[in-house]
DNA sequence: ATTACAATTAGTACCTAGTCATAGTATTAA
DNA sequence: TTAATACTATGACTAGGTACTAATTGTAAT
């Protein structure tokens, strides 16, 4: 089916978002193009080709910048992060992350988001979370929009990285929680880039 | 440096391991040899190209993003339930469940798991934790299977239920926790499931 | 020293999934 | 009719390989 320019290039976007695996070829055969109508479309719409779309993908698992998480693995968008001082996530609350009932957000989820973020913010290979206090200041529904903080504070005396983490719903706090992370080396020395691509 | 073959392989699947991003080329200047030599090294340890590893490894972590939505699959499986009293869930650790690097569980299905068992034993309408904290006492690796026992000990001076929760692997503590519960009602009503999955 | 054989290097043709540049056709709007 | 827009086609080139054959080098045993 021939649909217009406009139409297609929407609808290429999304399913490349949905499946970034499509070569033009067949990108060309689902929209009954030609491979260089694809290939404009593509240029117009600043969509890189194949391989790197595959390897954006591939690294932000290996990322040298977030070492310990893959931006992927956060529940949340980051949308800010400077390691071993602050991050920033997003997550906007979709029915799988509600009691069908009431449309209230399931509190692990929110756990999650901060959690993760805790996760990313610290500058190392293995970074894993020994304790928390967390609170739930109030209840969060369905499609509100859930911003998450992070701020790394200090060590307590075991040497455990504490991270701050208040997540806002417009301004108002619907969460908070110190984390106490544990790192596989403790020191926050020089920046290690095992730049070896 | 030339090392024997033996040597050079292993460090060659070290390294590609670490690094899946290396071309034949690249390796072949760090380890002084010709590419060829490169290539039926990896011939021999069965190590794919480049841009198959680089697939593999940005499937991997796709499948990982689209699983983490879904967290409510994560949850364990309730094996006995006293309302208002306690309970006791299951959850074996698998491979969506722990960083991919190094297999050990993220923290928040750990949480998810409690949490959710907190939920459960609530003899309510509504319940949710309003308040927690929680300790990770030691990692739990995958294939792990984790069992999480909710008690209800009873009320703080806000009327919040207080459950706690211990979680272990092979009768070893690996996450305690304790979750103040905010229910609508403070009445046990009938019995309410939220088993919207 | 010569042979035997493994280890390495070299070279070729071919492949995929592109890039860039250029040229040409079809349809539509002024 | 002309011009603009959309689309298609072609050729030359690229990276990072596979698959294969052939030649060379290193080393250990006879």
């Amino acid at each position: 089916m021939r649909v217009t320019k406009v139409e297609r290039q929407r609808l290429l976007r999304s399913t490349i978002d949905e499946s970034p695996f499509i070569t033009d070829e067949e990108l060309a055969k689902k929209f009954s193009v030609s491979i260089q109508t694809i290939r404009l479309d593509r240029m117009a719409l600043s969509i890189p080709e194949l391989r790197k779309r595959i390897k954006t993908v591939a690294k932000n698992q290996w990322n040298e910048t977030v070492k310990s998480l893959t931006i992927d693995d956060v529940i949340g968008e980051i949308i800010d992060l400077e390691l071993d001082q602050r991050a920033i996530s997003i997550l906007i609350i979709k029915p799988e992350h509600v009691f069908s009932r009431n449309k209230i957000t399931r509190g692990h989820h929110l756990f999650a988001q901060a959690n993760s973020l805790a996760v990313a913010v610290i500058n190392d290979e293995l970074a894993l979370t020994a304790k928390s206090e967390i609170t739930f200041k109030r209840q969060v529904k369905q499609t509100e929009r859930v911003i998450a903080k992070a701020k790394v504070v200090g060590e307590d005396d075991k040497g455990l990285t504490i991270v701050h983490v208040d997540s806002f719903v417009e301004n108002e706090v619907v969460f908070t929680g110190r984390f106490y992370m544990y790192r596989s080396t403790e020191q926050k020395g020089e920046i290690v880039h095992e730049n070896s691509h």
